[in-house]
RNA sequence: GGGCCCGUAGCUCAGCUCGGUAGAGCAUCUGGCUUUUAACCAGGUGGUCGUGGGUUCGAAUCCCACUGGGCCCGCCA
Protein backbone atom coordinates (compact mmCIF):
# COMPACT_ATOMS: atom_id res chain seq x y z
CA UNK A 1 0.00 0.00 0.00
CA UNK A 2 1.23 3.55 -0.89
CA UNK A 3 -1.16 5.96 -0.21
CA UNK A 4 -4.50 6.38 1.95
CA UNK A 5 -7.76 7.35 -0.36
CA UNK A 6 -7.57 11.04 1.32
CA UNK A 7 -3.46 11.49 0.08
CA UNK A 8 -4.73 10.51 -3.68
CA UNK A 9 -7.81 13.24 -3.58
CA UNK A 10 -5.42 16.15 -2.18
CA UNK A 11 -2.44 15.33 -4.11
CA UNK A 12 -4.36 14.49 -7.25
CA UNK A 13 -2.58 17.09 -9.64
CA UNK A 14 0.64 15.69 -8.47
CA UNK A 15 -0.34 11.78 -8.78
CA UNK A 16 -2.44 11.73 -11.91
CA UNK A 17 -1.22 9.22 -14.22
CA UNK A 18 0.78 7.59 -11.47
CA UNK A 19 0.72 4.35 -10.71
CA UNK A 20 -0.61 3.64 -6.69
CA UNK A 21 -1.98 0.84 -4.30
CA UNK A 22 -4.24 1.34 -2.15
CA UNK A 23 -6.22 -1.24 0.77
CA UNK A 24 -9.13 -1.27 2.20
CA UNK A 25 -12.89 -2.31 2.48
CA UNK A 26 -15.24 -2.24 -0.18
CA UNK A 27 -17.90 0.25 0.66
CA UNK A 28 -20.10 0.24 -2.23
CA UNK A 29 -19.88 -1.74 -5.48
CA UNK A 30 -21.68 -0.71 -9.13
CA UNK A 31 -20.75 -3.27 -11.28
CA UNK A 32 -22.27 -2.60 -15.11
CA UNK A 33 -20.91 -5.88 -16.97
CA UNK A 34 -17.32 -5.20 -18.15
CA UNK A 35 -16.39 -2.26 -15.40
CA UNK A 36 -16.61 -2.05 -11.63
CA UNK A 37 -17.04 0.70 -9.28
CA UNK A 38 -15.73 -0.36 -6.10
CA UNK A 39 -15.47 2.57 -3.37
CA UNK A 40 -12.75 1.00 -1.22
CA UNK A 41 -12.72 2.55 2.33
CA UNK A 42 -9.22 3.34 4.57
CA UNK A 43 -9.11 5.03 7.41
CA UNK A 44 -8.75 8.30 5.79
CA UNK A 45 -11.37 8.09 3.70
CA UNK A 46 -12.92 6.58 0.82
CA UNK A 47 -11.96 6.66 -3.14
CA UNK A 48 -13.18 4.96 -5.89
CA UNK A 49 -11.90 2.30 -8.15
CA UNK A 50 -12.56 1.63 -11.47
CA UNK A 51 -12.08 -1.73 -12.62
CA UNK A 52 -12.27 -2.59 -17.04
CA UNK A 53 -12.04 -6.42 -17.00
CA UNK A 54 -10.10 -5.78 -20.06
CA UNK A 55 -6.98 -4.27 -18.19
CA UNK A 56 -6.94 -7.45 -15.35
CA UNK A 57 -4.81 -10.39 -15.52
CA UNK A 58 -6.75 -13.66 -15.25
CA UNK A 59 -6.05 -13.84 -11.54
CA UNK A 60 -7.18 -10.28 -10.51
CA UNK A 61 -10.69 -11.24 -12.58
CA UNK A 62 -11.24 -14.06 -10.52
CA UNK A 63 -10.72 -11.95 -7.28
CA UNK A 64 -13.32 -9.46 -8.67
CA UNK A 65 -15.93 -12.22 -9.63
CA UNK A 66 -15.66 -13.12 -5.85
CA UNK A 67 -15.36 -9.71 -4.48
CA UNK A 68 -18.56 -8.09 -2.60
CA UNK A 69 -19.23 -5.57 0.21
CA UNK A 70 -17.14 -6.24 3.04
CA UNK A 71 -14.19 -7.11 1.89
CA UNK A 72 -10.51 -6.50 2.16
CA UNK A 73 -9.37 -5.20 -1.25
CA UNK A 74 -5.90 -4.27 -2.29
CA UNK A 75 -6.15 -2.12 -5.68
CA UNK A 76 -2.66 -1.34 -7.18
CA UNK A 77 -3.33 1.06 -10.63
CA UNK A 78 -2.97 4.55 -12.00
CA UNK A 79 -4.64 7.69 -10.23
CA UNK A 80 -6.93 8.86 -12.91
CA UNK A 81 -10.65 10.59 -13.40
CA UNK A 82 -13.48 8.86 -14.19
CA UNK A 83 -15.99 10.11 -17.26
CA UNK A 84 -18.18 12.09 -14.54
CA UNK A 85 -15.45 13.50 -12.69
CA UNK A 86 -14.60 11.56 -10.30
CA UNK A 87 -10.97 11.01 -8.87
CA UNK A 88 -10.50 7.21 -9.27
CA UNK A 89 -8.01 4.54 -9.42
CA UNK A 90 -7.95 2.57 -12.35
CA UNK A 91 -6.72 -0.98 -11.30
CA UNK A 92 -4.11 -3.22 -12.89
CA UNK A 93 -4.62 -5.60 -10.22
CA UNK A 94 -7.10 -7.19 -7.64
CA UNK A 95 -5.89 -8.51 -4.23
CA UNK A 96 -8.59 -10.43 -2.02
CA UNK A 97 -6.57 -8.85 1.47
CA UNK A 98 -9.77 -10.49 3.40
CA UNK A 99 -13.60 -12.07 2.81
CA UNK A 100 -16.28 -11.09 4.59
CA UNK A 101 -18.41 -14.03 5.72
CA UNK A 102 -21.04 -11.22 7.10
CA UNK A 103 -23.08 -8.75 5.14
CA UNK A 104 -22.12 -5.41 6.00
CA UNK A 105 -25.24 -3.25 7.02
CA UNK A 106 -27.37 -0.87 4.83
CA UNK A 107 -24.93 0.95 2.98
CA UNK A 108 -27.97 4.10 2.88
CA UNK A 109 -28.82 4.47 6.01
CA UNK A 110 -25.70 2.56 7.85
CA UNK A 111 -25.95 1.41 11.33
CA UNK A 112 -28.04 3.78 13.96
CA UNK A 113 -29.24 1.93 16.91
CA UNK A 114 -27.21 2.83 19.18
CA UNK A 115 -27.19 -0.19 21.45
CA UNK A 116 -25.72 -2.13 18.41
CA UNK A 117 -22.91 0.77 17.51
CA UNK A 118 -21.77 0.30 21.18
CA UNK A 119 -21.88 -3.71 21.15
CA UNK A 120 -20.22 -3.98 17.86
CA UNK A 121 -18.22 -0.71 17.79
CA UNK A 122 -15.87 -2.81 14.88
CA UNK A 123 -19.08 -2.48 12.48
CA UNK A 124 -19.94 1.24 13.97
CA UNK A 125 -16.55 2.24 12.96
CA UNK A 126 -16.65 0.98 9.85
CA UNK A 127 -20.47 2.36 8.93
CA UNK A 128 -19.96 5.79 10.60
CA UNK A 129 -15.95 7.28 9.62
CA UNK A 130 -16.68 10.38 12.31
CA UNK A 131 -16.41 7.90 14.98
CA UNK A 132 -13.11 7.12 14.13
CA UNK A 133 -12.71 10.47 14.00
CA UNK A 134 -13.90 11.48 17.72
CA UNK A 135 -11.89 8.45 18.72
CA UNK A 136 -8.88 10.71 16.84
CA UNK A 137 -9.71 13.78 18.73
CA UNK A 138 -9.72 11.77 22.04
CA UNK A 139 -6.03 10.71 21.14
CA UNK A 140 -4.72 14.04 19.87
CA UNK A 141 -6.34 15.16 23.37
CA UNK A 142 -4.35 12.88 25.85
CA UNK A 143 -1.27 13.63 23.30
CA UNK A 144 -1.65 17.62 24.12
CA UNK A 145 -2.12 17.40 27.83
CA UNK A 146 0.88 14.73 28.08
CA UNK A 147 2.98 17.09 26.02
CA UNK A 148 1.57 19.73 28.29
CA UNK A 149 2.82 18.13 31.10
CA UNK A 150 6.02 16.95 29.79
CA UNK A 151 6.99 20.17 28.98
CA UNK A 152 6.89 21.34 32.52
CA UNK A 153 9.03 18.39 33.36
CA UNK A 154 6.80 15.62 34.78
CA UNK A 155 7.69 12.66 34.80
CA UNK A 156 4.57 9.67 33.91
CA UNK A 157 4.18 7.18 36.76
CA UNK A 158 2.28 4.27 37.15
CA UNK A 159 0.46 3.54 40.74
CA UNK A 160 -1.59 0.51 41.71
CA UNK A 161 -4.80 0.05 40.44
CA UNK A 162 -6.04 -2.77 42.77
CA UNK A 163 -5.49 -1.39 46.63
CA UNK A 164 -6.01 -2.53 49.82
CA UNK A 165 -7.36 0.85 51.36
CA UNK A 166 -8.72 3.37 48.82
CA UNK A 167 -9.03 7.46 48.86
CA UNK A 168 -8.82 10.31 47.16
CA UNK A 169 -12.00 10.56 46.63
CA UNK A 170 -15.88 10.52 47.52
CA UNK A 171 -16.90 7.36 46.30
CA UNK A 172 -18.22 3.78 46.15
CA UNK A 173 -15.20 1.55 45.11
CA UNK A 174 -15.43 -1.38 43.53
CA UNK A 175 -14.58 -4.87 45.31
CA UNK A 176 -12.77 -7.79 44.35
CA UNK A 177 -10.96 -10.80 45.97
CA UNK A 178 -7.06 -11.53 46.35
CA UNK A 179 -7.36 -15.44 46.53
CA UNK A 180 -3.38 -16.01 47.04
CA UNK A 181 -2.98 -12.86 49.80
CA UNK A 182 -5.73 -14.93 52.05
CA UNK A 183 -8.55 -14.01 50.24
CA UNK A 184 -7.88 -10.37 51.40
CA UNK A 185 -10.28 -7.97 50.12
CA UNK A 186 -9.17 -5.22 47.53
CA UNK A 187 -10.47 -2.41 46.05
CA UNK A 188 -10.75 -0.81 42.56
CA UNK A 189 -8.92 2.79 42.83
CA UNK A 190 -11.02 5.70 42.88
CA UNK A 191 -7.91 8.45 42.23
CA UNK A 192 -4.69 8.00 42.66
CA UNK A 193 -4.18 11.42 44.62
CA UNK A 194 -2.81 9.34 47.97
CA UNK A 195 -0.08 7.50 45.96
CA UNK A 196 1.25 10.80 43.49
CA UNK A 197 1.32 12.43 46.67
CA UNK A 198 3.62 9.82 48.60
CA UNK A 199 6.23 10.44 45.57
CA UNK A 200 5.99 14.19 45.40
CA UNK A 201 7.43 13.66 49.59
CA UNK A 202 9.98 10.97 48.13
CA UNK A 203 11.04 14.53 46.09
CA UNK A 204 9.77 13.64 42.51
CA UNK A 205 8.53 16.89 42.59
CA UNK A 206 6.52 16.78 39.18
CA UNK A 207 5.04 13.49 38.42
CA UNK A 208 1.51 12.63 36.41
CA UNK A 209 -0.42 9.23 36.07
CA UNK A 210 -2.95 8.53 33.10
CA UNK A 211 -5.23 6.86 35.04
CA UNK A 212 -8.45 4.26 34.77
CA UNK A 213 -10.53 4.80 37.85
CA UNK A 214 -13.45 3.33 38.67
CA UNK A 215 -16.37 4.45 41.07
CA UNK A 216 -19.26 2.15 41.94
CA UNK A 217 -22.32 4.33 40.48
CA UNK A 218 -25.16 4.71 38.14
CA UNK A 219 -23.79 5.68 34.38
CA UNK A 220 -25.62 8.71 32.32
CA UNK A 221 -24.78 11.29 29.99
CA UNK A 222 -21.56 12.33 31.88
CA UNK A 223 -20.64 9.46 33.99
CA UNK A 224 -19.35 6.35 33.63
CA UNK A 225 -18.48 3.79 35.95
CA UNK A 226 -14.93 3.57 34.87
CA UNK A 227 -13.68 6.79 33.22
CA UNK A 228 -10.39 8.21 32.28
CA UNK A 229 -8.29 11.19 34.27
CA UNK A 230 -5.10 12.62 34.39
CA UNK A 231 -3.86 13.19 37.59
CA UNK A 232 -1.03 16.32 38.04
CA UNK A 233 1.74 16.92 41.07
CA UNK A 234 3.64 19.69 41.01
CA UNK A 235 5.88 20.74 44.00
CA UNK A 236 6.60 24.43 45.30
CA UNK A 237 3.57 25.02 43.13
CA UNK A 238 -0.27 26.36 44.13
CA UNK A 239 -3.05 26.19 42.52
CA UNK A 240 -3.04 29.71 40.45
CA UNK A 241 -0.21 28.43 38.22
CA UNK A 242 -2.28 25.72 37.84
CA UNK A 243 -5.59 27.95 36.79
CA UNK A 244 -2.92 29.23 34.52
CA UNK A 245 -1.88 26.47 33.03
CA UNK A 246 -5.51 24.77 32.05
CA UNK A 247 -6.07 28.27 30.33
CA UNK A 248 -2.82 27.65 27.94
CA UNK A 249 -3.44 23.79 27.81
CA UNK A 250 -7.49 23.77 26.83
CA UNK A 251 -6.98 27.19 24.39
CA UNK A 252 -4.04 25.62 22.49
CA UNK A 253 -5.39 22.67 22.45
CA UNK A 254 -8.46 24.24 19.93
CA UNK A 255 -6.55 26.27 18.61
CA UNK A 256 -3.81 23.70 17.06
CA UNK A 257 -6.73 21.33 16.49
CA UNK A 258 -9.61 23.28 14.81
CA UNK A 259 -8.00 26.62 14.31
CA UNK A 260 -10.13 29.03 16.73
CA UNK A 261 -9.80 28.97 20.25
CA UNK A 262 -14.01 29.39 19.67
CA UNK A 263 -15.28 26.17 19.54
CA UNK A 264 -19.02 24.99 18.39
CA UNK A 265 -20.80 22.72 20.89
CA UNK A 266 -24.81 21.65 20.62
CA UNK A 267 -25.29 25.07 18.92
CA UNK A 268 -23.58 27.49 21.22
CA UNK A 269 -19.99 29.05 21.17
CA UNK A 270 -17.71 27.95 23.79
CA UNK A 271 -14.52 30.46 23.63
CA UNK A 272 -11.49 29.01 25.09
CA UNK A 273 -9.52 32.63 25.13
CA UNK A 274 -7.94 33.51 28.57
CA UNK A 275 -8.87 34.55 30.56
CA UNK A 276 -11.47 32.17 31.84
CA UNK A 277 -14.66 33.27 33.92
CA UNK A 278 -13.96 32.73 37.48
CA UNK A 279 -16.86 32.07 39.72
CA UNK A 280 -16.27 32.55 43.88
CA UNK A 281 -19.23 30.27 44.26
CA UNK A 282 -19.93 30.43 48.41
CA UNK A 283 -19.76 34.45 47.85
CA UNK A 284 -22.86 33.41 44.94
CA UNK A 285 -24.57 31.83 47.35
CA UNK A 286 -24.57 33.94 49.67
CA UNK A 287 -25.70 36.90 47.40
CA UNK A 288 -28.40 34.81 46.30
CA UNK A 289 -29.99 32.66 49.36
CA UNK A 290 -28.09 34.70 51.71
CA UNK A 291 -26.46 31.35 53.70
CA UNK A 292 -22.93 31.08 53.78
CA UNK A 293 -22.54 27.47 52.90
CA UNK A 294 -18.89 27.59 54.70
CA UNK A 295 -20.22 27.43 58.11
CA UNK A 296 -23.25 25.76 57.84
CA UNK A 297 -24.46 23.97 61.50
CA UNK A 298 -25.96 20.08 60.69
CA UNK A 299 -29.37 21.50 61.61
CA UNK A 300 -29.07 24.54 59.15
CA UNK A 301 -27.72 22.09 56.29
CA UNK A 302 -31.02 19.66 56.89
CA UNK A 303 -33.40 22.92 56.85
CA UNK A 304 -31.94 24.15 53.63
CA UNK A 305 -32.66 20.59 52.70
CA UNK A 306 -35.94 21.22 53.39
CA UNK A 307 -37.28 24.69 51.80
CA UNK A 308 -35.01 24.00 48.94
CA UNK A 309 -36.44 20.45 48.38
CA UNK A 310 -32.84 19.67 47.19
CA UNK A 311 -34.28 15.78 48.47
CA UNK A 312 -31.12 14.67 49.86
CA UNK A 313 -30.44 11.15 51.26
CA UNK A 314 -27.95 12.87 53.47
CA UNK A 315 -28.68 16.51 54.51
CA UNK A 316 -25.46 17.24 55.92
CA UNK A 317 -23.45 20.22 54.96
CA UNK A 318 -21.28 18.64 52.02
CA UNK A 319 -24.19 17.09 50.28
CA UNK A 320 -26.49 20.49 50.68
CA UNK A 321 -23.69 22.94 49.49
CA UNK A 322 -22.84 20.85 46.45
CA UNK A 323 -26.47 20.42 45.30
CA UNK A 324 -27.13 24.32 46.02
CA UNK A 325 -24.10 24.24 43.71
CA UNK A 326 -25.63 21.92 41.32
CA UNK A 327 -29.35 23.90 41.13
CA UNK A 328 -28.26 27.35 41.19
CA UNK A 329 -25.07 27.92 39.54
CA UNK A 330 -23.45 24.87 37.55
CA UNK A 331 -25.84 25.84 34.51
CA UNK A 332 -23.85 29.21 34.14
CA UNK A 333 -20.65 27.35 33.16
CA UNK A 334 -21.20 26.59 29.51
CA UNK A 335 -17.83 29.02 28.83
CA UNK A 336 -14.73 27.37 30.43
CA UNK A 337 -15.38 29.08 34.38
CA UNK A 338 -12.81 27.90 37.13
CA UNK A 339 -15.40 28.09 40.14
CA UNK A 340 -13.19 28.13 43.44
CA UNK A 341 -12.97 28.48 46.67
CA UNK A 342 -14.72 25.63 48.81
CA UNK A 343 -16.00 25.34 52.36
CA UNK A 344 -12.78 23.98 53.69
CA UNK A 345 -14.87 21.41 55.28
CA UNK A 346 -15.69 19.77 51.95
CA UNK A 347 -11.90 19.29 50.79
CA UNK A 348 -10.12 16.84 53.12
CA UNK A 349 -7.08 16.70 51.11
CA UNK A 350 -7.14 20.76 50.76
CA UNK A 351 -4.98 22.96 52.23
CA UNK A 352 -7.17 26.25 53.77
CA UNK A 353 -7.20 29.39 51.95
CA UNK A 354 -4.55 32.13 52.91
CA UNK A 355 -6.26 34.92 54.98
CA UNK A 356 -9.86 32.63 55.42
CA UNK A 357 -9.44 29.55 57.19
CA UNK A 358 -13.09 28.92 56.42
CA UNK A 359 -12.30 28.16 52.41
CA UNK A 360 -10.46 25.75 50.98
CA UNK A 361 -7.91 26.80 47.50
CA UNK A 362 -9.61 24.06 45.53
CA UNK A 363 -10.70 25.40 41.87
CA UNK A 364 -12.59 22.86 39.72
CA UNK A 365 -13.21 23.50 36.05
CA UNK A 366 -16.28 23.99 34.26
CA UNK A 367 -16.96 23.77 30.45
CA UNK A 368 -19.74 23.24 28.99
CA UNK A 369 -21.69 22.84 32.21
CA UNK A 370 -19.68 19.53 32.67
CA UNK A 371 -16.69 19.57 36.03
CA UNK A 372 -13.73 18.70 33.31
CA UNK A 373 -10.80 19.71 36.38
CA UNK A 374 -10.32 19.58 40.16
CA UNK A 375 -7.39 21.10 41.61
CA UNK A 376 -6.07 22.07 44.74
CA UNK A 377 -3.12 23.38 46.75
CA UNK A 378 -2.62 20.58 48.39
CA UNK A 379 -2.47 19.89 52.20
CA UNK A 380 0.64 19.09 54.00
CA UNK A 381 0.07 19.78 57.21
CA UNK A 382 0.28 16.11 58.86
CA UNK A 383 -1.82 16.84 62.13
CA UNK A 384 -4.31 18.58 60.44
CA UNK A 385 -4.88 15.68 57.72
CA UNK A 386 -5.09 13.51 60.85
CA UNK A 387 -8.45 15.65 61.94
CA UNK A 388 -9.68 15.38 58.26
CA UNK A 389 -9.40 11.71 58.07
CA UNK A 390 -11.06 11.72 61.95
CA UNK A 391 -13.67 13.50 60.53
CA UNK A 392 -14.63 11.61 57.32
CA UNK A 393 -14.25 8.84 59.37
CA UNK A 394 -17.33 9.95 61.10
CA UNK A 395 -19.49 10.65 58.43
CA UNK A 396 -18.61 7.40 57.32
CA UNK A 397 -19.83 5.97 60.69
CA UNK A 398 -22.84 8.29 60.26
CA UNK A 399 -24.13 6.61 56.99
CA UNK A 400 -22.08 8.09 54.59
CA UNK A 401 -20.71 5.23 52.69
CA UNK A 402 -18.89 7.12 50.04
CA UNK A 403 -16.70 8.84 52.67
CA UNK A 404 -13.17 7.43 52.32
CA UNK A 405 -11.69 5.11 54.76
CA UNK A 406 -8.93 5.99 57.33
CA UNK A 407 -5.31 5.80 55.68
CA UNK A 408 -2.46 5.14 58.35
CA UNK A 409 -0.07 3.99 55.77
CA UNK A 410 -0.49 8.14 54.17
CA UNK A 411 -0.24 9.68 57.38
CA UNK A 412 2.79 8.55 57.80
CA UNK A 413 4.38 9.41 54.62
CA UNK A 414 3.24 13.09 55.33
CA UNK A 415 4.56 13.31 58.69
CA UNK A 416 8.32 13.47 57.28
CA UNK A 417 6.94 16.71 55.40
CA UNK A 418 5.64 17.43 51.91
CA UNK A 419 6.97 20.27 50.33
CA UNK A 420 3.59 22.63 48.90
CA UNK A 421 2.41 21.39 46.31
CA UNK A 422 -0.24 22.11 43.69
CA UNK A 423 -2.23 18.82 42.24
CA UNK A 424 -5.16 18.67 39.66
CA UNK A 425 -7.68 15.91 38.19
CA UNK A 426 -8.06 16.34 34.39
CA UNK A 427 -11.26 14.65 33.01
CA UNK A 428 -10.32 13.26 29.93
CA UNK A 429 -14.00 11.94 28.74
CA UNK A 430 -15.71 15.05 29.12
CA UNK A 431 -13.37 17.70 27.42
CA UNK A 432 -13.23 15.44 24.64
CA UNK A 433 -17.54 14.93 24.65
CA UNK A 434 -17.01 19.24 24.48
CA UNK A 435 -14.13 19.14 21.47
CA UNK A 436 -16.10 16.16 19.60
CA UNK A 437 -19.39 18.05 20.36
CA UNK A 438 -20.24 14.95 21.50
CA UNK A 439 -23.54 14.86 24.57
CA UNK A 440 -22.84 11.74 26.26
CA UNK A 441 -20.07 10.39 27.31
CA UNK A 442 -20.40 6.92 26.02
CA UNK A 443 -19.82 8.36 22.31
CA UNK A 444 -16.20 9.14 23.53
CA UNK A 445 -15.40 5.51 25.31
CA UNK A 446 -14.99 2.78 22.59
CA UNK A 447 -16.59 0.07 24.32
CA UNK A 448 -19.01 1.39 27.10
CA UNK A 449 -20.09 -1.03 29.66
CA UNK A 450 -23.01 -3.07 28.42
CA UNK A 451 -25.53 -5.98 30.10
CA UNK A 452 -24.70 -8.80 28.98
CA UNK A 453 -27.05 -10.55 26.25
CA UNK A 454 -29.21 -13.92 26.40
CA UNK A 455 -26.74 -16.50 24.74
CA UNK A 456 -27.02 -16.98 20.92
CA UNK A 457 -28.03 -13.07 20.07
CA UNK A 458 -24.78 -12.00 18.60
CA UNK A 459 -24.92 -10.36 15.08
CA UNK A 460 -25.66 -13.77 14.22
CA UNK A 461 -25.90 -14.07 10.05
CA UNK A 462 -26.62 -17.57 9.53
C1' G B 1 -34.29 3.41 42.24
C1' G B 2 -38.73 6.36 39.38
C1' G B 3 -41.08 8.09 34.55
C1' C B 4 -41.55 7.93 29.20
C1' C B 5 -40.25 5.59 24.50
C1' C B 6 -38.30 1.40 21.84
C1' G B 7 -36.94 -4.19 20.38
C1' U B 8 -40.18 -7.53 13.34
C1' A B 9 -34.78 -10.54 7.76
C1' G B 10 -27.49 -9.04 8.24
C1' C B 11 -28.99 -3.38 8.12
C1' U B 12 -33.01 0.62 7.76
C1' C B 13 -38.06 0.19 8.48
C1' A B 14 -43.72 -0.91 7.46
C1' G B 15 -47.51 -4.15 9.57
C1' C B 16 -49.99 -3.62 15.76
C1' U B 17 -55.25 1.22 16.33
C1' C B 18 -59.61 -2.77 14.51
C1' G B 19 -56.37 -10.62 16.00
C1' G B 20 -57.11 -14.40 10.42
C1' U B 21 -50.88 -18.02 6.07
C1' A B 22 -44.65 -12.48 7.76
C1' G B 23 -43.84 -7.46 4.16
C1' A B 24 -40.55 -3.45 1.52
C1' G B 25 -35.77 -1.29 0.28
C1' C B 26 -30.65 -2.32 0.70
C1' A B 27 -27.23 -6.50 1.28
C1' U B 28 -26.50 -11.73 -0.54
C1' C B 29 -27.09 -15.46 -4.86
C1' U B 30 -28.28 -16.21 -10.51
C1' G B 31 -28.70 -13.81 -15.39
C1' G B 32 -28.10 -9.06 -18.45
C1' C B 33 -25.38 -4.50 -19.13
C1' U B 34 -17.67 -1.42 -20.55
C1' U B 35 -17.72 5.37 -17.07
C1' U B 36 -21.22 4.36 -12.46
C1' U B 37 -22.47 7.67 -7.89
C1' A B 38 -28.20 4.84 -3.09
C1' A B 39 -26.37 2.68 -10.98
C1' C B 40 -30.27 0.04 -13.58
C1' C B 41 -33.41 -4.43 -15.34
C1' A B 42 -35.24 -9.67 -14.37
C1' G B 43 -35.44 -13.79 -10.98
C1' G B 44 -34.11 -16.46 -6.27
C1' U B 45 -32.50 -17.22 -0.99
C1' G B 46 -33.21 -15.22 3.79
C1' G B 47 -37.70 -14.56 9.96
C1' U B 48 -37.71 -18.70 17.49
C1' C B 49 -41.74 -10.99 15.10
C1' G B 50 -36.54 -9.68 22.37
C1' U B 51 -38.04 -13.99 26.15
C1' G B 52 -41.82 -16.46 29.01
C1' G B 53 -46.83 -16.85 30.34
C1' G B 54 -52.15 -15.55 29.67
C1' U B 55 -56.81 -14.46 26.73
C1' U B 56 -58.67 -16.61 22.04
C1' C B 57 -60.85 -21.51 17.43
C1' G B 58 -56.62 -18.40 16.01
C1' A B 59 -51.58 -13.55 18.66
C1' A B 60 -46.14 -9.79 15.48
C1' U B 61 -51.01 -7.47 16.83
C1' C B 62 -54.71 -7.68 23.12
C1' C B 63 -53.13 -8.53 28.67
C1' C B 64 -49.17 -9.70 32.47
C1' A B 65 -44.19 -10.57 33.86
C1' C B 66 -39.21 -10.55 32.55
C1' U B 67 -35.07 -8.90 29.56
C1' G B 68 -31.94 -5.50 26.59
C1' G B 69 -31.42 -0.35 24.87
C1' G B 70 -32.34 5.14 24.58
C1' C B 71 -33.90 9.79 26.89
C1' C B 72 -35.30 12.43 31.40
C1' C B 73 -35.20 12.54 36.84
C1' G B 74 -32.75 10.69 41.38
C1' C B 75 -27.90 9.18 42.98
C1' C B 76 -22.88 10.60 41.40
C1' A B 77 -16.43 14.81 41.58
Amino acid sequence: MTHHAQEIKDGFSRLEGKEVSIAGRAMQMRQMGGITFIDIQDRSGKIQALIRNNDLDPKSLLVLTHASIGDNLGIRGMVMKSKRGEISVGAKEITMLSKTLRTLPNKWHGLTDTEARYRYRHLDLMMNQEVLRTFETRSKFMRHVRDTLDSRGAIEVETPILQDVYGGAKAKPFTTVYHTLDDKQMYLRISDELYLKRLIIGGAERVYEVSKDFRNEDADTTHNPEFTQIEYYEAYSDYEAFMKMMEEMLSSFALKTFGSTKVEYQGETIDFTPPFARMYWVDELKKMLGVDVSKMSDEVAARINEIEKLGLKHPDPYHVADSLFDKYLKGKTLQPTFVLDFPAFMCPLTKVKRGNPLLAERFELYVGRMEVANSYSELTDPIYQRKMFEDQERERKKGDEEAPPFDEDFLDAIEYGMPPTAGIGISIDRPVMVFTNQTSIKEVILFPPMKSLPPNEGTGDK
